[in-house]
DNA sequence: TAAATTTTTGAATCAAGGTTCAATTTTCCT
DNA sequence: AGGAAAATTGAACCTTGATTCAAAAATTTA
């Protein structure tokens, strides 16, 4: 017999001993991988649920235990997406040229991007969240556009960069970083890093003051 | 009573008068466009034929009278967007520079991102074709992809740009311009022609040589 | 204007996949 | 070991949306 309350659903993080919830914690983790892999390859919609639980050798009812529904699970992959790039420009504050800050903050987007794939999920479809988690999702995206277009603002106050417009630039920078989810595979011929290179060095050389 | 053959579809180009054949071109292209916005607003999974009909002031039925089904709808859009960016490719041909080639290659594309949104079916999820389309498109893309390093290869032996990887140069740019479809809107305050300029500076001065 | 043809419709079919739930298996803890 | 909690399963349910088809409406053509 269940000892969870009425109401309460078993997805709903019922406090048990530490070693049960870091073991349900570890399996939520595998989950929100195994699925953004999944989204990140076919798309929200295009993925099943058995896409996901085959992966991890299980059925697709079990997701249940940890997740309402599939819209949650999409809803954590922004989460923990989010989550990373947000550290990315706290990082990059301290460093010292509006022109390295930028680089730096391309070159961690990247790595998230490729490294764990959980930078992937910025280049989710937003539309697939139910509209409380898709306003939630969209505010951070806008708090970090914002942060990328700030370093850019102040590089131009400096005189660093050209005068260009900052909505646009990081409209070309962040397009492409998220398009690497698109063509990026592992066992490919690129190498991570020198592709964070690359991009930090064509996407702020673009900007700068002749 | 019909006149088509047996097995002959109504989707199927019947041969009829020279009127009507051009009254149901422009239907198609009609649906096509819907199509295109559709797509390119929720995806393609998320898109229901009513969604395309809805916009015609129709039933989703009456897509069938001229495409066989959603995918082929799909896999139109995709051919007409790599028709236009094939062309661009070819003017871009005629300019003296390396760097003006691939100014022009990026002000075209962006425009045919925003001007008609066909472009924005190059970033689209290729993952929803069947295998057979599914080759073709990329094979497509594959040869826009290898004009466009052409020419960034071509300005690096003629000591235009840097010595970047054309490969991943491309990418860059690709991923600046696909990512358009997913936040540009006629209606906001980013004007077209400025976008193109904008990203043509930006993408470009990031590879000139020093 | 009337027959022929094209286009659109509405009802019906059909399959896929997300979700529920009670039962079973596995793991945890004393 | 043995009972409790957690994790997983399989069957069933249910909605949604693509597709089919014969009939109705609109358009073309002679």
């Amino acid at each position: 017999m269940a000892a969870a309350a009425p109401g309460t659903r078993a997805h709903t993080p019922t406090r048990g001993s530490a070693h049960v919830r870091a073991k349900r914690q570890r399996r939520r983790v595998e989950i929100l991988h195994a699925a953004l892999r999944a989204f990140r390859d076919k798309g929200y919609h295009a993925t099943k649920l058995d896409d996901i639980a085959q992966q991890l050798g299980v059925r697709k009812t079990a997701l249940y235990h940890y997740f309402p529904d599939k819209e949650a699970i999409l809803h954590a992959c922004h989460r923990e997406g989010l989550e990373e790039v947000a550290g990315i420009v706290e990082a990059a504050r301290r460093r010292p040229s509006c022109g390295d800050q930028l680089a730096h903050a391309i070159r961690e987007h990247v790595r998230v991007m490729t490294d764990t794939l959980e930078g992937s999920s910025l280049a989710f479809e937003v539309s697939a969240l139910s509209p409380r988690h898709q306003a939630e999702v969209i505010a951070a995206r806008d708090r970090y556009e914002q942060a990328l277009r700030d370093i850019i603002r102040r590089g131009i106050a400096a005189g660093e960069f050209r005068a260009v417009d900052p909505k646009l630039a990081v409209f070309a920078i962040l397009g492409a970083i998220n398009w690497v989810a698109r063509w990026y595979s592992p066992t490919g011929s690129v190498h991570p890093q020198s592709l964070g290179a690359h991009f930090a060095d064509h996407l702020v050389r673009g900007l700068l003051a002749p």
